[in-house]
DNA sequence: TGGGATAATATGGGCGTCAATGGGAATTAT
DNA sequence: ATAATTCCCATTGACGCCCATATTATCCCA
């Protein structure tokens, strides 16, 4: 399995390290065995992780953007300026930025949830709400994977 | 992770040097491992840096402007002749001219902010202000660092 | 199949190293 | 000579590295 699945919920130490759920480790690709990347979701009040990878993706995507436009810079600042690369010890920890903490409402322990190519960091309350309302709204609107891919296709053109 | 990423904030001793993030460092080219291009940027009051490596990716950018344009003069003008070159000491620091401090109202502490292939050095409550003004409007946008990538592939057929 | 042996994961804490910062002395430029 | 710049050394706090323990999961064998 190479994707962020499942849930766990995991102390804070006083020195503030977590241990990242070693499922997730076993996720991380060769090269990044101990480096992950840590920003704000622009979702929700949580933190969002992935591999160094993956931004190098979303490096290309903007870098390709106009040279000199306003827009290559806006989008550079939210992105790059966001990220957080932060490397695990040998016991898999790391350290959660106090402004992301803040950001998230984290303070002694925190969830983690799989995404699948990414994971999420919440608070464990927020977690457990924020897992039944996405169940629910999917079952109440009846929305399936091919719907919602199609309704994606829809607004795009 | 070969990008300038994230965001520091560091003082400017009685001197006037100050540290470059170490983490920026570490980004620099092996060949140019002391030395770093500094420029007023030409989007806001801020200063943008590089390495030597990048700077000559600019001039080809440049020169494949029409050669007898106005465009490629003002652009050859306001680049090349604003460039100004900086050594780092054994720690890592250096000196912001004066000039460029003044353009960017910069007096006793500065926040580099990472832009993936450069990065900028600003006042840090206009730091702030340029970083949520960047989100919010992807945010705004509805665009989401997966979205950029989706699109993008669109684009890419 | 029961139950102990073994391994892996989560967690705690000591300690050395490095980054950021400060300041005196040496060096260079004007 | 005076001002500016770099070198060198010192300090402080944060972080990484290492080792220890515990709790749980996995394995092995009688």
């Amino acid at each position: 399995m190479d994707l962020f699945v499942s849930l766990f919920v995991n102390k804070i130490d006083k020195k503030g390290r977590i241990s990242l759920p070693s499922l997730f480790r076993s996720v991380l690709s060769k090269g990044s065995k101990n480096e992950i990347i840590l920003y704000k979701s622009l979702k929700s009040q949580s933190i969002e992780g992935c591999d160094s990878k993956r931004i190098n993706e979303i490096a290309k995507r903007v870098n390709s953007l106009d040279f000199f436009s306003e827009d290559q810079d806006d989008f550079a600042t939210s992105i790059f300026s966001e990220i957080i690369p932060t490397n695990l010890d040998k016991e898999g920890r790391f350290l959660i930025p106090e402004s992301l903490k803040t950001y998230a409402g984290i303070a002694s322990e925190a969830t983690f949830i799989g995404q699948g190519h990414y994971f999420q960091i919440w608070h464990p309350k927020a977690a457990i709400e924020k897992q039944t309302r996405s169940r629910n709204r999917l079952v109440k609107e009846n929305k399936s994977l091919s719907n919602i891919i199609l309704e994606k296709k829809q607004n795009d053109k």
